[in-house]
DNA sequence: ATCGGTACCTGCACGC
DNA sequence: TGCGTGCAGGTACCGA
């Protein structure tokens, strides 16, 4: 479920109440969810102080003082809930000295890992697409000779687009799904790279989509499903050009686009 | 090296 | 009401 926008959006929430924090007991209840030992784990995180909470595409980083990292990727499915109650999909829970944290996650797609330096997945991530330079997006981009959407979906070109902002993004940019990224003039590609920040920036800005599942850290839901402009909106108008929105599969996922605004 | 296809999970909407 | 089917915002891994 969770992309950029929404991981962002908790990452801000839970940061102030993290921070300076003291992990008295960590559980977990579904040791699929973690990479490692479940009672190893927690007896490493017992006692450790939060430094901060920071974020890698659509991980969440616990820096923690003593050199080590918790890091959580919520998957599909996945939430944290700050003060919530245990349910049947509770697959981990954190203990402070001040408060305390759920780790829920009905599919389980979601992972928790603690190690010293990054783990491999973390580390192997594409630039941030809020921090890359438009020339170096362009660069990336034209080299690749894949379809643009599963290219924009893949977390070692670019980290932090899902389903949803890559179909916005290519929206916004006029953009074709199936087109083939190298095949793009230098002028799209800069188009779409500006497209990209603008829709990360107004998810984050109105909280995150929320679908179905997503909640952020106090269990609410986002605001950005009202302005989504394509996906989930089969049928109905463009809101360019009144044409009906299509939905297709591209690359084994559902693919909302306007077949006469988005060119290849 | 890069790519497409499949597997991993559960819950829900839908049609019969 | 109940059951089967398909679909869902994610990634890892396989073989081509």
């Amino acid at each position: 479920m969770p992309e950029l926008p929404e991981v962002e959006t908790i990452r801000r929430m839970l940061e102030p109440r993290l921070a300076r924090r003291r992990i008295l007991k960590a559980e977990f209840y579904d040791r699929r969810v973690l990479c490692g030992d479940p009672l190893e784990t927690a007896a490493r995180l017992r006692g450790q102080r939060i430094a901060s909470v920071g974020r890698r595409a659509k991980h969440l980083l616990l820096e923690l003082e003593g050199d080590l990292t918790l890091t959580i990727h919520l998957g599909m499915t996945g939430s944290l809930l700050w003060g919530a109650t245990r349910t049947a999909h509770t697959r981990a829970r954190f203990v402070l000295d001040e408060g305390r944290l759920l780790y829920d996650d009905p599919r389980m797609f979601g992972r928790i890992e603690l190690c010293e330096a990054l783990p491999e997945r973390v580390a192997r991530l594409g630039p941030e697409p809020l921090e890359i330079k438009p020339a170096e997006f362009v660069a990336r981009l034209l080299a690749r000779r894949a379809m643009i959407k599963p290219l924009l979906l893949n977390q070692t070109f670019l980290g932090g687009l899902g389903n949803i902002y890559s179909d916005e993004a290519l929206f916004r940019a006029g953009i074709h799904p199936r087109a083939i990224a190298t095949r793009l003039s230098k002028k799209r590609a800069r188009r779409l790279h500006g497209a990209i920040r603008r829709v990360l920036r107004a998810a984050i800005a109105a909280g995150g989509t929320t679908i179905s599942d997503y909640a952020d850290a106090e269990g609410q839901p986002g605001g950005f499903q009202v302005r989504l402009r394509v996906y989930g909106r089969e049928g109905e108008p463009c809101p360019r050009c009144h044409a009906p929105i299509r939905r297709t599969v591209v690359g084994q996922r559902g693919t909302y686009f306007c077949g006469r605004c988005q060119r290849k």
